[in-house]
DNA sequence: AAGACGCATGGAATCGATTACATCCGTGAC
DNA sequence: GTCACGGATGTAATCGATTCCATGCGTCTT
């Protein structure tokens, strides 16, 4: 493969020059320019990023840690990540850490080995020593979804307690009593927040969120499926069960079916994160609905903001209830203005109708 | 960040003491190694990949370019990916075409400027002259899932024509005659291999596959669905619709809501691709599996054998039936050995049990 | 006409590693 | 006692770029 030398060589030039050609540096003759690059079209050359990047201590490449690829929602996020990143002139490399703490160790020292301008994570743990390690030592950082609490970083994320709030108030309004949540591991934000959104809820309407009604889940089908299996073993079996990701739900949808059981008729369903497939299944699934692809970009500009030298803040985008039939039909009239009403199949491929209107707020 | 200077200023060696000890090199004295060691611990020196790339000409990392990340198929196959990857030592950047040919080549060139080490490809079209010249230029190249004729590159795919002649004679059996297709884009492989099965097949049962029923899709959702509009309203439209990937499937799944009709008895309906989320449609949808985690794997170990110097051959493996309700109950007594009957709620997250027999074929 | 200035250019240092080669020293063979 | 050998180590070249600095030359000022 070409090298800047045989460029050099070819077009009769220092390889100072040949540098400043492809740099746009102003100071080269016109003659020299075309020469240049009349060699640098004969040769097919391309600049070793890999050279480029020890010389100049910049990859543009920003590092990407989510939780789980096979996650529709971090999927989405993931694209939206790249496409800003793109726009912007980085590149990003993807790493997936399968909410396990170590896999996600590894790919964040992978990534800092490989001298990422910038890493973008959201974490699946309260923060291990080598992230706190990084931001103390000035990795530009920012959290995106999930957060540490405490550690100085910027956090692009939705805050969904108002859509939470209004799923309490649909679900009263159907007349169920007895609420259950399926929580995410309490070591994440998303994990806990949620519960607490909920709990806060329901407490509005009089209505407790006794333990038995909590499950400990962690993010993935399997265990929707094992916490609900056990609201359904209760003396008292729950209503309404909340789930509070998508994989979750699906699991959830799961251990009803296996009972022989249906939603919304003998539990109804409804879950954190929309996706495209909730207007597919059986039935379609009321659910919370984050403007994923605002914040992967709002995310990437943070970053991309932080690698430049500027001072970027947190940002915070509302989340939405959308509401489908897996928590019964609402008989009653009209939904409250925030929610949309939805027909099955009325968008495709993408149905879920983004908040035209975001909230901002520096944190 | 600390540098090999560092470490070796530290330890009282020089540089190449410190790196014959990272890199396990025999002549080092116990008593050297131990204080680079200490250094290094000391430190917290962690190499600099980019310049240990830039002296191997090596980069550990492999370049993966598929059709659409958004593609539950594509997103398990890049799991698969990474994982074997991760386990033969080699890190990997993903690249998303989205089905476009312009962003597939802008992502295999940035991918050669930063010298990945080979590359993994599931093209998006005929071939462009980047791509073409890149193999000539005897960069390690597999194709995967996709692939271009007349290339010499290995390709690792698993071939559905044993598995598309058992879906018609499923649709035969339950009693369809009228049966239609969704294509992908004839400039790739699956666009055009699966629909010519499905007239093979067809063939056998001595059904034509009039154009009329033949529909131009882009492996898109929309398509699908504008695809099985212009389906329904022709004079007579087919009983039958087979989607050659899961996002068409999808789109044709919403063409026919949107009319008010119903799955399967207005229309039945089948894909190529089987995804978890399958399971959860109403109806559940019949597919043909494809072994995609053992898909990824093995090309993983195709490209890193090209890279190491080993010469690698191509590898098929088959797809599979996987029956469920979509295309009509089958009233009539047992389906054939290959086929898998299954109970919706069966397994969950990973419901679609994998072929253990597999088939394989150099190329 | 001489000095100052600025543009175009090349030489060489540099980034952080790996590695060929030279050197030094101790041990064993004869 | 001398020589050969091999292990441990350091010096320096190298990978392919960028960039500081010096140089040469043309032009403008005074």
């Amino acid at each position: 493969m070409a090298s800047i030398k045989d460029v050099a060589a070819a077009a009769g030039v220092s390889v100072a020059t040949v540098s400043r050609v492809l740099n746009a540096h102003p100071s080269v003759s016109a003659d020299a320019r075309a020469r240049v690059l009349a060699a640098v079209e004969a040769l097919e050359y391309r600049p070793n990023a890999v050279a480029r990047s020890l010389r100049t201590d910049q990859t543009h490449t920003l590092g990407l840690v989510i939780s789980d690829v096979l996650n529709p929602y971090f999927t989405e996020l993931a694209r939206a990540v790249e496409e800003e990143a793109r726009a912007l002139g980085y590149s990003v490399i993807i790493g997936n850490a399968d909410e396990r703490p170590d896999l996600q160790d590894h790919h964040v020292r992978n990534l800092l080995d490989r001298r990422i301008d910038g890493l973008l994570v959201s974490p699946t743990d309260g923060g291990s020593p080598l992230m706190l390690d990084a931001v103390r030592a000035g990795t530009p950082m920012v959290f995106v979804d999930r957060w540490i609490p405490g550690v100085d970083v910027p956090v692009v994320r939705s805050d969904g307690s108002a859509a939470v709030r209004d799923l309490v108030a649909h679900l009263c309004r159907l007349g169920h009593r007895r609420l259950a949540i399926i929580a995410g591991p309490a070591a994440t934000t998303t994990g806990s927040e949620r519960v607490e959104a909920f709990r806060a809820a329901l407490a509005e309407h009089g209505i407790p969120l006794p333990d038995a009604y909590i499950g400990q889940g962690d993010f993935q089908a399997a265990s929707g499926r094992r916490v609900t299996e056990g609201f359904l073993d209760l003396p008292e079996p729950p209503e309404v069960v909340f789930a509070a990701d998508n994989l979750m739900a699906l699991g959830a949808l799961d251990a009803v079916r296996a009972r022989g059981l249906r939603v919304p008729e003998d539990l109804a369903l409804a879950a954190f994160d929309d996706i495209p497939w909730f207007v597919h299944t059986d039935p379609p699934v009321t659910a919370i609905a984050q403007p994923t692809g605002e914040l992967g970009r709002a995310a990437v500009r943070a970053l991309v903001d932080r690698i430049e030298g500027r001072t970027p803040a947190s940002v915070t985008l509302a989340a939405r209830l959308v509401v489908r039939r897996s928590c019964g039909e609402a008989g009653r009239p009209a939904v409250p203005a925030p929610m949309a009403l939805e027909e099955p199949a009325a968008q495709s491929p993408s149905p879920v109708q983004r908040s035209t209107s975001v909230q901002r707020s520096a944190s």
